[in-house]
RNA sequence: GAGCCCGUAGCUCAGCCGGUAGAGCAUCUGACUUUUAAUCAGAGGGUCUCGGGUUCGAACCCCGACGGGCUCACCA
């Protein structure tokens, strides 16, 4: 009997610390800057400081003194730091980088001791250093500042990226988002212009009169969305929990306590499911709810919301996608849901009444259909399947369906649909909304129908929660409701293909080091 | 979860039909004090992601693993 061909020997895993310690020291690059680091101390020089007092910012200088001729002195001493980003004529010439910009900065003997021009001599590409010194515009046309005193904040034991290329290696540039930042201006706007946009979007709410709150993120029932939860473990209690999906239903609780009439959060939600370039495990959603309001009025308010946030991060209602250019100026069109497909595909699913018939046509339409699914989940898949990705400019599609609407009011007009809406743009869905569903007993009724779905293998429908529908007896008042993806959002208004590029630490596999 | 593609120096990339590793920048040494991707001369730097296999010989061919990208599925 010959040996039995094995699977190879596992490789062992090297031990991360010990693995640390073994690259860090056959660095010859952190070794060499090693050498200069303790050049610095023996030198009395702490490499590691505590503060520096900064007087201007790169580009502050850079405006005040846009319009000096080549040659010009100033005579203003500024205090300036950042990060050194070239060094030319050994030690001469100094790139200087802060969050602003770039400044020259020129350290010559003339100006500076023997011991500042040895600390000189001892900087890297990378170090973070403060200058002190006056500004003046070069002969040669460059703004920059005659150092007179050099101060290093912090040893780069590291080099940065090549400065010509830079980094451009994707997984590189988010699994170290922070040599991303350093290296390439447009992940810093990217990530600035996320800020602009959610600073905006909570003024604007703010000036409506919203009130901003938090509700929790472990849920004992995951609830008010379709998706699969994360679940992870309280120890003390002695029960999973579920990272949310949603916080509707907390949100909508406030409502009915009176807290405001209008509230919203901006927050994350948690979904365990697959990872493309347009969905990220954790992401951030705005939910508003307004009392008093219908779905109409939810229109509107996203009209005005997308308008507001598409001209914070732009200066413009106009936004560049690709190829494209979005306006995100209201009116938006306003489409139902079955009359897109009806004039996408000739098939009108109003006109069909059974689940089996809307199957049957969403099978002839190509979508794939696995027998279970009821007439709104038909619909939505044939909406899915030729319409959805039509929709380029923004785009409220309306009057979705009854069945996939757990949470909506029930259509004034045709019972199998709801007053709900989803906004469309460049083929993705940014924003849902609804007439809220204020009735306990329909309510119930349609947990129930959801649970109906679950024991059917729905893994994604939504649990039963009791305490939810006890608020709706206490009285919820007539509520108009919205969610807007953030991060989708992000991607449009920031040009970027991926999810990634607007989450500063996207999910990723960690490294496992073997 | 499936399919396709990718992984070479710190970074950006070459490496042909399988013959034993290259460039630029960066680093180090020297020259040079008004540069702008500074320049010039020299030097060092590699477990070719990892593990097997085929072969006299593998960065290259085959199998597997790991990581990433895209597409699809699921969804926002």
């Amino acid at each position: 009997m010959t040996e039995t061909p094995s699977t190879p020997p596992a490789p062992q895993p090297r031990d991360p610390v010990a693995a640390f310690r073994e690259d860090s020291a056959n660095n010859q690059f952190r070794n060499a800057r090693l050498e200069k680091l303790s050049a610095l101390r023996a030198a009395g020089v702490e490499p590691y400081p505590y503060r520096f007092d900064r007087t201007w910012l790169a580009a502050d200088i850079e405006s005040q003194y846009a319009d000096i001729a080549a040659g010009t002195e100033t005579g203003l001493e500024v205090r300036i730091c950042g990060r050194i980003r070239a060094i030319r004529n050994n030690g001469m010439f100094i790139d200087l980088h802060d969050s602003s910009g770039k400044i020259q900065v020129f350290s010559h003997k003339d100006f500076l001791t023997p011991d500042q021009i040895e600390l000189v001599r001892l900087l890297d590409l990378g170090d973070m250093i403060g200058v002190t010194g006056l500004v003046r515009r070069t002969p040669r046309g460059e703004l920059t500042v005659n150092a007179s005193e050099v101060n290093i904040l912090a040893k780069a034991l590291l080099p940065l990226p090549e400065k010509y290329h830079g980094l451009s290696d994707v997984e590189t540039r988010y699994r170290q988002r922070y040599l991303d930042l350093i290296m390439n201006p447009e992940s810093r706007d990217t990530l600035r212009k996320r800020s602009l946009i959610m600073t905006a979007m909570r003024n604007y709410l703010i000036g409506e009169g919203f009130l901003e709150v938090e509700t929790p993120m472990l849920h004992t029932i995951s609830g008010g969305a379709t998706a699969k939860p994360f679940v992870t473990h309280h120890n003390a209690l002695g029960m999973d929990l579920f990272l949310r999906i949603a916080p509707e239903l907390h949100l909508k609780r406030l409502i009915v306590g009176g807290l405001s009439d209008r509230v919203f959060e901006i927050n994350r939600c948690f979904r365990n499911e697959g990872i493309s370039p347009r969905h990220n495990p954790e992401f951030t959603t705005l939910e508003l709810y307004q009392a008093f309001a219908d779905y109409t009025d939810m229109m509107s308010l996203t009209e005005a919301i997308l308008e507001h946030v598409a001209i914070a991060a732009n200066g413009t209602t106009d936004a560049v996608v690709g190829d494209r250019v979005l306006h995100f100026k209201g009116p938006f069109a306003r489409r139902s849901m079955a009359g897109l497909v009806h004039e996408i595909t000739g098939v009108d699913f109003l006109q069909i009444d059974d689940a089996a018939g809307a199957r049957d046509a969403a099978r002839k339409l190509g979508c794939k259909i696995d027998g279970k699914e009821n007439w709104g989940q038909a619909l939505e898949a044939a909406f899915g399947h030729h319409a959805e990705h039509t929709l380029i400019q923004p785009t409220h599609v309306t009057d979705l369906p009854r069945d996939i609407s757990p949470l909506a009011k029930v259509h004034r007009a045709d019972p199998r649909l709801t007053e709900r809406f989803e906004t469309y743009a460049n083929g993705i869905e940014i924003a849902n909304a609804f007439s809220e569903l204020t009735d306990p007993q329909d309510q119930f009724a349609r947990f129930e129908d959801q649970m109906h779905q679950r024991e059917a293998g729905n893994d994604e429908a939504q649990d039963m929660d009791l305490d939810y529908v006890t608020a709706l007896e206490y009285g919820l008042a007539p509520t108009g409701g919205l969610g807007i993806g953030i991060d989708r959002l992000v991607m449009m208004l920031t040009n970027s293909p991926s999810i990634r590029d607007v989450i500063a630490f996207p999910t990723m596999r960690p490294i496992t080091g073997i």
